[in-house]
DNA sequence: GCCATGATGCTAACACTGTAAACATTCCTG
DNA sequence: CAGGAATGTTTACAGTGTTAGCATCATGGC
């Protein structure tokens, strides 16, 4: 069978042949998957089928484990976050904390919206629609804007490449801020 | 004829039949159908052929005034960013410039914001892609945070609902003092 | 030990979408 | 008035999200 052009990869085929009909844990296979198709650049074209498709798996078993595309979408976007936290995290701990801290953690923001960019967009669409907790939190920082966010701003602007805008500087040490 | 299910409006099925075969400046038409279609809520999924039936015509007439897809919502934006930038010198007029104008040319912006969001989401998701020149007017503008930039964000958080987080705020002030 | 039942997967199908190709009609220029 | 250049139309195709109904597996109660 599989005469088909729906080739899936080779290595899913082959856990396709070895789990026989249940997959371990789809759900989070699914945004395994979601998130390579991300890296490879296929920008904002991903699609559900093609998800299930890295998955080795078919379009319809998605709705096994999310109620609709817009259900996929929030959990990659919700992995995302909390691998950029993650970063920025490590980042601060690594530098020490205090202003130093707060600055490599922006830092660690800016590299990964530079790296990651089809992510990082995802993550920007999707999160202000997301589960209320995450606007919550940043709609809950204090509005005071300290030296800190300068300091931050300055550092993005000198990580980021030479064509991004004031605007988008603002925008990411913004971000940077509430998530700090 | 047109006894399937493709109903367009009264008024352009009428057009329609008043105008026989060509239509006197779809391009033109086709920017106003779609911007009618943003003001009534159908948010995201605004759909290449439902502008086109919204306008009376085949879906693929579409192609003989925009490249594709997003050749149109370029357009779409554009326009919607004219209506604002208009809005914003109304209302500095209006104010008599000076601080006072600058606070109503902020105001201005919130409330486009808040009346015509689909618009305005519209705006921002494709302004960073449309054409260069708007990109390249907001990266140089200069960058230092004066005292008027503190006073249009608080202007616009006054003015907006209380649902609005901080962020967006700030985002909103960014935008509208690249604008201004 | 078996087998009912729920969880999970699959195929088929539907209503959409964006887009290309080929044909039709109208306008305008020579 | 002829004949191209514009502009619209129909038809078709591949791809999308989603639903309905069926198949297969895992497991706990008898």
């Amino acid at each position: 069978m599989a005469s088909d052009a729906n080739t899936v990869n080779i290595e899913s085929a082959a856990a396709v042949k070895a789990r026989g009909y249940h997959h371990g844990d789809l759900g989070a296979a699914l945004v395994d998957c979601g998130m390579r198709l991300l890296e490879s650049g296929d920008a904002e074209s991903l699609s559900l089928r093609a998800v299930a498709r890295e998955a080795g798996v078919s379009a319809t078993a998605v709705y096994r484990h999310f109620a609709d595309k817009a259900a996929l979408l929030r959990a990659l976007a919700r992995e995302g976050l909390d691998q950029l936290a993650q970063n920025q995290r490590n980042a601060m701990m690594h530098a020490g904390g205090g202003a130093a801290g707060l600055d490599a953690s922006g830092a660690a923001y800016v590299r990964f919206a530079v790296a990651r960019p089809q992510l990082f967009r995802m993550i920007m669409s999707n999160i202000a629609v997301a589960n209320g907790d995450v606007i919550d939190q940043t709609a809950a920082a204090p509005e005071r804007v300290s030296g800190a966010m300068r300091q931050l701003r300055d550092a993005i602007a000198a990580l980021a490449p030479p064509g991004t805008s004031a605007e988008e500087v603002r925008i990411i040490a913004a971000r940077s801020w509430a998530q700090a």
